[in-house]
DNA sequence: GCCAAAAGTTAGTCTATGCTAACTTATTTA
DNA sequence: TAAATAAGTTAGCATAGACTAACTTTTGGC
């Protein structure tokens, strides 16, 4: 490259820069769905494949090895080539804020615009890509400052924190031993109508009755009822155990 | 062009049809903006100028041109190469369901989460391009379905008619006549803070005092104050004049 | 420890949108 | 009516992001 050119072509660059959306950078709204694909794989800690970000994205894998190394040069991402990326520093915290977004957004409109719970999600997929956090903000202040959204998952606070513990899921829990949903899988809208038709929400009581071999369905008894589901489907179930003694340590 | 190749490349085709906003079509960001600006210079009837699209946009004309061809294409638009462009009926329509994404949302911001008003259009700016027509709704709802955005601008209804009145500005009004304003534009945040600082605000009488020669400040009473503005701002600010004969017919 | 399968990367395209520079059409003005 | 100017267009290029096809590393199994 000779001439004198710079990033971004021309006047709208200042406004391109953070898109109006806030204070800070400049992320994109496919940028921001790769760093939450990301956390969610490596959780804070760990590192995600290639493969993995591109199947929770929907996207080829060769998109995505374009894409991580873009993230890389910016500094969102430390990535060796064939052997996965972590979030930087500076990544996780732009993550967090994008799930930050989302959560609030999710609350919000099931909170106050009485959005049903399945289809917060595909709804707050887009908008956190456009609201400022002004306006997030103004939400959370709005419904009180929830600390989770409607299906469980915790609001990272203003300035990144976000609880990370991580719970069992209804098909590792013991048979005999019971628990409290904290949390649900937010995605598949159907699953959702499923587990509110069967009442298993954030915050219901839960004991498993019993558990088929073979990879069987599981019995468990929650509000007075006794019923079964597949262990696909408790996967998606986070519980915290309840004092029941034998229960720490992994 | 040889091989078998159709429009939208592959898997995420069908997600980016509509990009889940709504029950229709497609429309990127820009594609609205554009059809917007187009709306707003001819107002349901007249031709838009590529250079006035450029500018009210803050594009080059040669970015305009390119892509009226293609909304010309997807017969957004009726185009004649060198003499501007018309909305067809489905362009039309299109801009009107994103203007009225546009002003219910700042309506809500205003309203229900107690945006300051000069600041609620760049925030609806965005947001109009994500949120879905479901959502739009909601907010339309519980604010009470309004009529007009907190600027005075006539919200469309779900079937795209509004009221296409236009007004007088202040800058025309008769010495000694008076009006009540109905309507200020809303882009400009410095000038809304100022309005609202005099009390310019739609719903307010004012009666036009004076108007200096050559252009001059313009003297007006509103709300027991006597006051003067610039002509600039004057015709920034739309006014229903008050039954005192002599209005009909310009 | 070698080799096939799995995982990941590169190369080459494509679309949408924007830009600059150069050119063409319209319009205005003398 | 012929320049001069304004308006609009085309050509060529850039960037973000995604894709397919072909190639390269890693890794898991024997």
């Amino acid at each position: 490259m000779s001439g004198v050119r710079e990033a971004g072509s021309g006047k709208r660059e200042a406004a391109l820069r953070d898109g109006g959306r806030g204070t800070r950078d400049a992320l994109t709204g496919p940028v921001e769905d790769y760093l939450k694909a990301i956390y969610a794989i490596g959780k804070g800690s760990g590192a995600a494949a290639t493969n993995e970000i591109a199947q929770r994205l929907d996207l080829t894998p060769a998109s995505v090895s374009g894409m991580v190394r873009r993230l890389a040069d910016q500094g969102l991402l430390a990535y060796e080539r064939y052997h996965g990326v972590k979030l930087t520093e500076s990544g996780r915290r732009a993550a967090l804020r994008t799930l930050r977004r989302h959560r609030v957004i999710e609350a919000y409109l099931a909170e106050a615009l009485g959005y049903p719970w399945d289809r917060v999600h595909d709804e707050a997929e887009r908008l956190e890509h456009a609201a400022s956090d002004e306006l997030v903000d103004r939400m959370a202040a709005t419904i009180g400052e929830p600390e989770v959204d409607p299906h469980g998952a915790p609001i990272p606070t203003r300035d990144g924190a976000v609880d990370e513990t991580v719970y069992r899921s209804l098909a590792e829990l013991q048979v005999g031993s019971a628990g409290v949903v904290v949390r649900v899988s937010d995605e598949d809208p159907e699953m959702l109508r499923y587990l509110a038709e069967l009442s298993i929400l954030p915050g219901k009581r839960v004991t498993v009755k019993a558990r088929a071999p073979f990879d069987g369905p599981i019995t468990l008894s929650i509000a007075r009822q006794e019923l079964s589901i597949g262990p696909a489907l408790a996967a998606q179930v986070m519980v915290a155990p309840i004092a029941d003694r034998a229960v720490k340590r992994g």
